[in-house]
DNA sequence: AGCAGCCTACCGTCCGGTAGGTAGGGAGTG
DNA sequence: CACTCCCTACCTACCGGACGGTAGGCTGCT
């Protein structure tokens, strides 16, 4: 039995992911709690703040996530492999807040802006971590590691997009092919062929 | 010199591209072009109608540009290149139309979202036509078509994200990194490590 | 004259948020 | 037990303002 919070906040999730934070109103998520609007603010100082605390957790926990999975792993293919599997299945499982995370930062005040971009910058530092010691290793093609570590982390989003939770492939299937599609592209291709390093 | 029916088309793509569809208002469009909200109304029927008018020209030109690309190519693994190539070219030259064609669909009317989907579908299908074609020749490794070019093209888009034009980055050199990625990606791993086909 | 292209002034509606009140339950006191 | 007190969690009613869109008039060019 939840409380009325977690209700609200189960709501608007659902509303933000299908509709958009704008176009989401505050009666409508109360509506759906079968609340007033006005009892609302009793639980959330305002509507922004709904959406700044789904963004704050959905981060927090992705983040979490990814250190316990990559945790004791040395190797660095292996820890790229973790961390690809990691990121995809966390946003197959969390379809809805992921989303509203990555195409929502618009909805948030300045102070909350730049609280959530600095979260996803150090999830960001993990990956291009692991990529800049698998390029020094020689065991990934040199390539220009930001540049790289958005590509991958924007192609793991990719399945988020068209997931159905009760569809004919499992999560693990799905992340397996970005696994493996992600790690072939690292390796270093044929000479002369390789992408250039940064300038 | 312009009409201004096209500098109220640039002024929203502007606005829609920095604040949102739905963020963006009819009196600040028509500001931004030095007119009366009411005078827009003159050149557009609708706010949605600017929306969809960006949304469609852009994916029409979207689908030109690659078509033309393409054009005379005949090797596959070649024209994988140019496809990659031209999807990011374009999204670097037309930053702020193609994210507003791939993040503001939820502002069509349900006829102008579905016009504006099926166009999509279509462009998808020449990139899926040409992965499909490649794993048949055996010059790519066998995956699941679908999920592949979803994510090829997700990956493709990333560009858009962050690209400054004045940046460090030429947009040839950016396309060839992508294009690299892809390609090696594609490729048939070691035995064993090839991603599994679609169940 | 006629029309393109713009204007001012206004419409009803919905927005996020607030003021102020109240039902109900638990705790403290005699 | 009876009674007060307070707090949680909700309610109704309302606020000012912004929204998308419209009616109708003015100006200047052809």
């Amino acid at each position: 039995m939840p409380h009325m919070k977690d209700t609200i906040t189960d709501a608007a999730v659902d509303l933000f992911y299908q509709k958009g934070y704008f176009a989401t109103s505050v009666s409508e998520i109360a509506r759906q709690c079968g609340i007033q609007k006005a009892s609302l603010y009793y639980h959330y100082p305002s509507k922004e703040n709904i959406l700044f605390q789904i963004q704050k957790v959905t981060m927090d926990e992705l983040t979490d996530y990814l250190r316990s999975n990559l945790d004791g792993l040395t190797d660095v293919e292996t820890r790229m492999r973790a961390a690809v599997h990691s990121h995809v299945r966390f946003h197959l499982n969390r379809q809805k807040e992921t989303f509203i995370a990555n195409s929502e930062l618009r909805g948030l005040t300045p102070d909350h802006y730049r609280e959530i971009v600095s979260r996803r910058d150090a999830y960001e530092q993990i990956f291009q971590n692991i990529i800049r010691e698998g390029c020094e290793a020689g065991v990934f093609a040199p390539v220009d590691v930001k540049i790289l570590s958005y590509a991958i982390l924007t192609l793991c989003n990719a399945g988020a997009i068209w997931f159905k939770p009760k569809g004919r492939m499992p999560v693990d299937a799905i992340a397996a092919i970005y696994e493996a599609f992600v790690l072939q592209g690292l390796k270093t291709g044929r000479p002369g062929l390789a992408p250039m390093p940064a300038g």
